[in-house]
DNA sequence: GTTCTCGGCCG
DNA sequence: CGGCCGAGAAC
């Protein structure tokens, strides 16, 4: 006989999430229960740590109570927050590469907050002030934009674009899907000057010499003509808008004096 | 191999 | 005492 274990709905976490409720029935600990989660994928959490890790910043579990699945307003705890450097060590225990990652659970190329640690009482370090005010990054993250590619609402991939030959790229994953999305990703997240690698060394042992806040493509130099082909393929983009919302004018008007009332289908 | 279960450490 | 996680048992 299969005993049906019940996975309740649990409110205080995002949609999906379950949680379940196993008495212990044999042994010196029989009559006590352990709580579990599962993700809305499955994935299975047995600690508050765990589903902290893997939730992050996305839910603030300062107050959630792990066998209750409650929030708890009353256990208001001190910041006991930290950021984790986890796995740092060459420990023999195996890593726990479902929850240990430090990639971000969300596919955005975008800005995002960040809980960043950057004084402590007992820290006589001088904080960098310049470095402090930027967001931690790994140093080839743009290896995790690798697959993404933009697709229209009936989820086509649209066609990708060409990139001119003097763009180049650096580093562990140099295909041209990765580097385009690299450089609109620096586009994205800075008004800073887009140039590449300056230094010639980056190129030789890139994870050493590499300019965090600069794509991973060597430098280029943007020609005349460069300029006068993008000026062409703008001028051509706007004459064809202008024909779309043309003909969409006059396709309006048609419609409407045919039909003054204009029902919706 | 994966999943389940209980022991036991540690706060 | 209870949360957490290791590790043996079970599959």
């Amino acid at each position: 006989m299969i005993m049906e274990r019940k996975r309740t709905d649990c409110p205080a976490l995002p949609p999906g999430w379950k949680k379940e409720e196993v008495i212990r029935k044999s042994g010196l600990s029989a009559g006590k229960s352990d709580v579990y989660y599962y993700s809305p994928s499955g994935k299975k959490f047995r600690s508050k740590p765990q589903l902290s890790r893997y939730l992050g910043n996305t839910v603030d579990l300062g107050s959630f109570d792990f066998r209750t699945g409650k929030m708890m307003p009353s256990k208001m705890q001190k910041n006991k927050q930290r950021l984790r450097i986890e796995n740092l060590s060459l420990s023999k225990g195996k890593p726990d590469l479902n929850t240990a990652l430090p990639i971000r659970q969300t596919a955005s190329i975008f800005k995002q907050p960040v809980t960043k640690v950057v004084n402590h009482p007992n820290n006589k370090v001088k904080t960098d002030l310049q470095r402090a005010s930027e967001q931690p990054r790994q140093l080839f993250w743009e290896k995790r934009l690798k697959g993404l590619r933009s697709s229209d609402v009936s989820e086509e991939v649209l066609k990708t674009m060409d990139l001119p030959k003097g763009l180049q790229s650096i580093g562990p994953d140099s295909s041209d899907a990765t580097l385009l999305s690299a450089i609109a990703s620096a586009l994205h997240m800075s008004s800073a000057p887009i140039t590449g690698q300056t230094s010639s060394a980056a190129e030789k042992n890139p994870a050493i010499w590499l300019n965090t806040s600069q794509p991973l493509c060597k430098a280029f130099t943007v020609t005349d003509e460069d300029i006068r082909e993008q000026e062409l393929k703008v001028r051509q983009a706007r004459l064809s808008l202008e024909e779309a919302l043309m003909a969409d004018t006059l396709a309006r008007a048609a419609e409407s004096s045919r039909d003054p009332e204009g029902r919706a289908p």
